[in-house]
DNA sequence: TTCGTAAATTTAAGCGGTTAAATTTCTGAC
DNA sequence: GTCAGAAATTTAACCGCTTAAATTTACGAA
């Protein structure tokens, strides 16, 4: 590949003004410029944006950490959020943990600060330690839809509302009569989805109900857990008439389940998801969620980590996504007669 | 962030030294070594690996250009890709186009060979023209699963026999004694999936069947792509008793075009896709397929790339990925009586 | 023609590493 | 105690680009 040496070399100049005309500082005659773009022409030369990197002391890359990149809500999140960093030229690279915290450490060490101006954190499990690795030095970080309670008021955050999702995707069930209602909890790490849970173990309670740890079932935040925790559940609890499931994926799972026993939605069982993945209004019944905005949170996020590495604050902020909102969609109706 | 001068200072040697130490390169006596580890130690030194990589003209990243993260098929890619990756100590920056091919075209015009080490495309619709450039560059680039006939030769590449598995998903429908089935097809840019229809083709044609274009429909390769197809098909074709998609996004929607008109899969309707994402199994019924064997393609064409960068070849190497694969499920089954 | 000033260009240092070659320091044999 | 050769360390150039400061060139006014 050329190098700016060889352009300037061609064009007859000194490798400052090839720079100074790539970056179009105005500092440049009309008719250097020419030449110099005839020599780039000539050469095909392209940037060495290594190079430019180290010079600037800015590599315009951030890294987006998460933890399975076939769970389909990040995808959904990627998405946008390179699209947003193309638009303020930034390149996105994704690093997929696989879950596995020891990866995403590694992740962290490696890059940031070195590699990539900023990192944007998925819950992938990273210690508290490791982020505050990263604050001490200086690389910019945030924390996107977490629960580390114990970092969240000294990192920057956008902070999603998963008590109050609970809390809705609760009160509509209730609202549709049913109080035998079975949960189905993701056990991401860090307890990550307790939040949901809390809030929807509120809503019932408001209504004088009590949710029993028998109707609770711990489950990996897959299709699979969702099928499988619906099937325990339906064998020790036949009379449900609700699941309320903490993401839209294992409501997936759950309805897979109650199609292999031949139990209708919503006619038999009602089922609520949250997040609203894109499989929720794919599916069939279509799937009532609570939306949590995922287009706006990874908008946030991104453009959050952005600003920060474009001008460092000191104090972290914390920014609060919209809160969830309710998506009435085939999964749920009034509860059905005694069984 | 601490660099290697001052660990260098602090550790009392040379800056050789203290690279020497970090490469492990046997040269250092263990007393120094334990010096420059206190350092770095002490300093919380993180080589900067752009620094690195301008220094080594290597930047152990490579670049995995797809057309749609949010086509499960890619995700699914990225999450063995870069496991390889990782394991041969590998960055992978994954560039999302969005179906775009100016964005695919500025990325590898950006990256290749100054960001990134090489770059695998995926069906991303990008030009001849633009693939030779990178050639001419001398960046390696590897195309993987493409149907870019007109490079094929030129340009290090993965085929998929994607003639044999529309093909047997052909055999398998006749062999259940179907006759009349719709074809659905996604439009792919660049005709990607003409190859799957032209093996079905040619599979009905052994039969004495010839597949009249009425029974094709064209769509975007999505499930809105699947569903909208499925209801043009079923108007103007009632008595079909199978349908095939030339991939299993578009089956799924499919599947949810026949449960929304009650059209039972397979008693009413067999339904078998290509591919072998999860999704096909994990829906109900689960769907036969012909399964491609994503894992392989991805580990194949990603070492391939790495291979390539660290022994660059004169002449293209073209691998093959062993022949697809029948997955029977339960959205196949014997023909139906007369409607 | 001569200056002073603004415009254009060059110089040269630096970003944070790597590495071949040169130099210094150890060894152990004699 | 010497000295050759191996081992350890340092020197210094380089990777390809940016940029502040220095220098040169151009231009208009006196």
């Amino acid at each position: 590949m050329a190098t700016l040496s060889e352009v300037a070399r061609l064009a007859g100049v000194t490798t400052a003004t090839v720079s100074n005309v790539l970056r179009n500082t105005q500092k440049v005659k009309p008719a250097t410029v020419q030449k110099v773009q005839d020599a780039i022409a000539a050469t095909g030369y392209r940037p060495n944006l290594m190079a430019r990197a180290l010079a600037e002391g800015k590599s315009s890359m951030v890294a987006l950490v998460l933890p399975d990149i076939n769970n389909p809500f990040y995808p959904e999140f990627v998405r946008v959020a390179e699209r947003v960093a193309r638009n303020r030229n930034y390149f996105l690279m994704v690093c997929n943990t696989d879950e596995r915290p020891d990866i995403g450490r590694a992740y962290l060490h490696q890059i940031a600060g070195t590699l990539a101006d900023g990192v944007l954190v998925l819950h992938t499990g990273i210690s508290a330690d490791d982020i505050n690795e990263l604050k001490t030095r200086r690389s910019p970080i945030v924390l996107a839809s977490e629960e580390h309670v114990d970092l969240a008021d000294r990192i920057p955050h956008v902070v999603v509302n998963f008590h109050r999702a609970g809390e809705i995707a609760g009160q509509h069930l209730l609202a549709l009569g049913h109080t035998r209602i079975g949960a189905i909890v993701g056990c991401g790490l860090e307890g990550m989805q307790l939040g949901r849970l809390n809030g929807f173990k509120g809503a019932l309670a408001s209504a004088g109900i009590t949710v029993d740890d028998a109707l609770v079932r711990n489950v990996s935040d897959t299709v699979a857990g969702g099928h499988e925790a619906t099937d325990s559940l339906l064998e020790q609890h036949p009379d449900l008439t609700a699941i309320f499931c903490t993401n839209d994926l294992m409501a997936y799972g759950a309805s897979q389940a109650l199609a292999d026993r031949n139990i209708r939605i919503p006619q038999d069982i009602s089922l609520i998801g949250i997040t609203d993945i894109q499989l929720a209004r794919d599916m069939r019944p279509a799937l009532t969620t609570v939306a949590l905005g995922i287009e706006q949170v990874a908008t946030m996020s991104i453009n959050l980590l952005l600003d920060l590495i474009e001008n460092p604050q000191h104090e972290p902020t914390i920014m609060h996504v919209p809160d969830p909102v309710l998506v009435v969609r085939a999964s749920t109706g009034l509860v059905r007669n005694a069984p």
